[in-house]
RNA sequence: GGAGAGGUGGCCGAGUGGUCGAAGGCACCCGCUUGCUAAGCGGUUUCUCGUCGAAAGACGGGACGGGAGUUCGAAUCUCCCCCUCUCCGCCA
């Protein structure tokens, strides 16, 4: 949520960032309720604080033995004046309420506005794909020669876009979990999470994927809970409505969850292969962190999902996302892209963001500063990866002239093995 | 799923219709004291919203799991929901 004082105070730059996402959204109808809403409270206030004075009168007068009939009369007409103002003021409320969840973040300045993708920014990495010497097949070809997807029978069990692995494909599949999650937890400090995966709707409101995700997620027909769509949300609702000291700070969080997506809408592209799929394996990085530090850590969280992509020794990018790009809740983020040479497409397998104070304040997470008051952290989350992209990714960049996929030297543990052959 | 007990401030914990925002303790911060560590003494400190103010702040509303209700007045009474604990049932 954004900040509502800015509505008062700077509705311009509430305006610029919604131009900047390309969003036609109806600010002055926002404004216009948030005054109705506040003089409401101004004249509930005010009768409140009649009917208070009356009744301390009355207690007073009563334990003297006295009944002050006249002034209980007076309190009643007060309540119940009180209590239609009230039932007029929650509607407003509701209606405000429900807009404000509609306003998205504010970017950070640093982010290029644009439209779309064309727009993203060239941060570091490879500038042009690297060219194999032979021709390298895609994912889907060599990995049913291997035997280790079987892409056929997975729509079976649970539909289209769903992925099976097999064999060696699984155990990939799981030395890449037990790599990321070493990886975070030895190397860059962070605490290993394994948080159940249905949350409820004040979850999903809290990290932002409510209301506008709505039909993107996986709902319990029996229960209010959704199919976590990425552990983002868990692992930032650990902590929400309360108060951290300051010196609890930063609370870094990793967890490898399954993460399930409807994907409704995106049928038509990308069809082949696993790229978009209904359920994947990821792990995430979480960050709680104060104001001040939030951008050195937001970095540092940038460098963490990247060192995973350098130990599997893959060709990658790094973009920063336009406003056209910018999720709803994000101030800033970044991806991390590698090339799959079978596919000849770069492939996003991390997504790095910053949300400032923004999901704090819907998810009322705070911090205690030393020196008195308190404020909302910073929370942030990445990839550390995504699978099935990180799958293909190997399979087809470590794909050898006779068929085979050589595996990573760090993998190599895991996996038992230093290919995948028939 | 059934029965019982309970949910109070950053934390622990008293409080069963009226000066209770809430005793006491811990923690925190400030000062003093004791030649270190530890401790002792005194004091301070809830959050949130609205109005006014440049600000410091002032005034007022609200908050005792969440919501609705009874009442002039609710932490305290009633109803619904959520959660925790104990017992029973069921079960991977």
């Amino acid at each position: 949520m954004i900040d509502i004082k800015l509505l008062r105070d700077d509705p311009q730059k509430i305006r610029t960032a919604l131009k900047k996402r390309n969003l036609d959204i109806d600010l002055e109808s926002i404004i216009e309720l948030d005054t109705r809403r506040r003089a409401s409270i101004t004249e509930i206030q005010e009768l409140k604080s009649k009917r208070n004075a009356l009744s301390e009168e009355i207690g007073r007068l009563k334990q003297q033995g006295k009944e002050p009939k006249k002034l209980m009369e007076q309190a009643r007409s007060l309540a119940e004046q009180i209590k239609l103002k009230e039932d007029e003021g929650r509607e407003i409320d509701v209606a405000f309420g429900d807009a404000v969840q509609w306003l998205p973040n504010i970017p950070h300045e640093s982010v290029p506005v644009g439209t779309g993708v064309e727009s993203n920014k060239f941060i570091r990495g490879l500038t042009h794909a690297p060219e194999p010497d032979f021709e390298v097949l895609p994912h889907w070809d060599i990995c049913e020669a291997l035997d280790i997807l079987d892409l056929k029978r997975a729509p079976k069990i649970s539909g289209s876009r769903f992925i099976l692995y097999k064999g060696k494909g699984a155990l990939l599949e799981r030395a890449l979990i037990n790599f990321f999650l070493d990886l975070h937890t030895t190397k860059n400090g962070y605490t290993e999470i394994f948080p159940p995966v249905l949350n409820p709707t004040e979850c999903l409101y809290g990290t932002g994927q409510l209301p506008k995700l709505e039909s993107d997620m996986y709902r319990c027909r029996d229960d209010a809970l959704y199919l976590t769509p990425t552990a983002e949300v868990p692992l930032t609702n650990i902590h929400r409505d309360e108060v951290l000291l300051e010196k609890q700070l930063p609370i870094n969080y990793v967890a490898y969850t399954p993460c399930f997506r409807r994907e409704a809408g995106s049928y038509g592209k990308e069809v082949r292969g696993i790229t978009r799929v209904h359920q994947f394996n990821k792990v995430e990085l979480v960050k709680y962190t104060t104001p001040e530090k939030g951008y050195a850590e937001f970095e540092k969280m940038l460098a963490d999902a990247e060192a995973t992509v350098k130990a599997l020794q893959l060709p990658y990018r790094v973009m920063l996302l336009s406003t056209g790009d910018l999720t709803f809740a994000s101030a800033i983020t970044y991806d991390i892209e590698v090339y799959a040479p079978g596919m000849k497409e770069w492939l996003e397998v991390s997504s790095i963001s910053c949300y400032e104070q923004y999901q704090a304040r819907r998810a009322n997470i705070r911090y205690r500063r030393p020196t008195g008051g308190v404020d909302f952290v910073y929370t942030m989350n990445g990839s550390g990866l995504a699978t099935p992209r990180t799958f293909i990714a190997i399979v087809e960049n470590y794909q050898t002239k006779d068929g085979r996929i050589a595996i990573p030297e760090v993998l190599r543990e895991y996996m038992h093995a230093d290919s995948i052959d028939k």
